[in-house]
DNA sequence: GTATATACCTTTAACTACAAGGTATGGAGG
DNA sequence: CCTCCATACCTTGTAGTTAAAGGTATATAC
């Protein structure tokens, strides 16, 4: 099926990381994640709905993530809200992230094509 | 063989982007680039010969880096240097990394998880 | 002579994002 | 009524990537 590029550059982890990061603040279902995500990063990152769904069940899986149905209109919503332990994942990706881009930026100095 | 974790958290496209600033500032050799990596990003990002060597070779069979041997004390070392190709593959993974980091830095915004 | 550092390389495994589909309901437009 | 689109859930298959673990070989140090 796939055709297009898979695995672009600097995503790896991203959209797990922005998952738990909208859910710390409230809960939300799948199909609102997708947009929330497009809108919170200024258009730049945009998820697919195959990428959001395995996500969040393994999440769910780990016990980062705790769910409740909820009839809406007819649809079913699935809400996800941290837990415990996805707090302490998402303080663990923030260090990771700070981690790596500092090491990044320390890298790139004094080039033409520098960063910082 | 393999066990521990592969792809870890935002590293996709690192190595590649290390490797093409170090070898945009001065001609160096694989093992030389295993070392430099680590020297350069404090010791924070470290990456294996076996990450190494293949995007060296995947970036050459691209146009972007240019290869020459040379012995050294009875030892023979593969140089490579960024061609015009690869200076702007360069740019267009510095320009990727801004983006993506942005609009990070952007979705972390007011939150005790927060990045700025 | 044995171990370590140098220097090249490949193979295997595991992970991940993405595309492309599939199912189903509700509302709007013709 | 019928079609289309948005909503809302999901799975499968593929390609690309890093990392570990090997393999080969020479020079130097102990």
């Amino acid at each position: 099926m796939a055709k297009g590029k898979t695995n672009p550059e600097f995503m790896t982890g991203v959209p797990e990381l922005l998952i738990l990061r909208l859910l710390s603040e409230r809960e939300m279902y799948g199909y609102e994640l997708v947009q929330a995500i497009e809108a919170v990063t200024g258009e730049e990152i945009k998820v697919g709905e195959g990428v959001v769904y395995p996500i969040l069940h393994a999440l769910e899986a780990q016990g980062c993530l705790s769910s409740k149905r909820k009839p809406v209109n007819g649809r079913t919503r699935v809400y996800y809200a941290t837990t415990a332990a996805g707090k302490r994942r998402l303080g663990t990706l923030v260090g990771e992230w700070q981690r790596i881009t500092g090491a990044i930026t320390l890298a790139m100095k004094g080039s033409k094509h520098g960063i910082a």
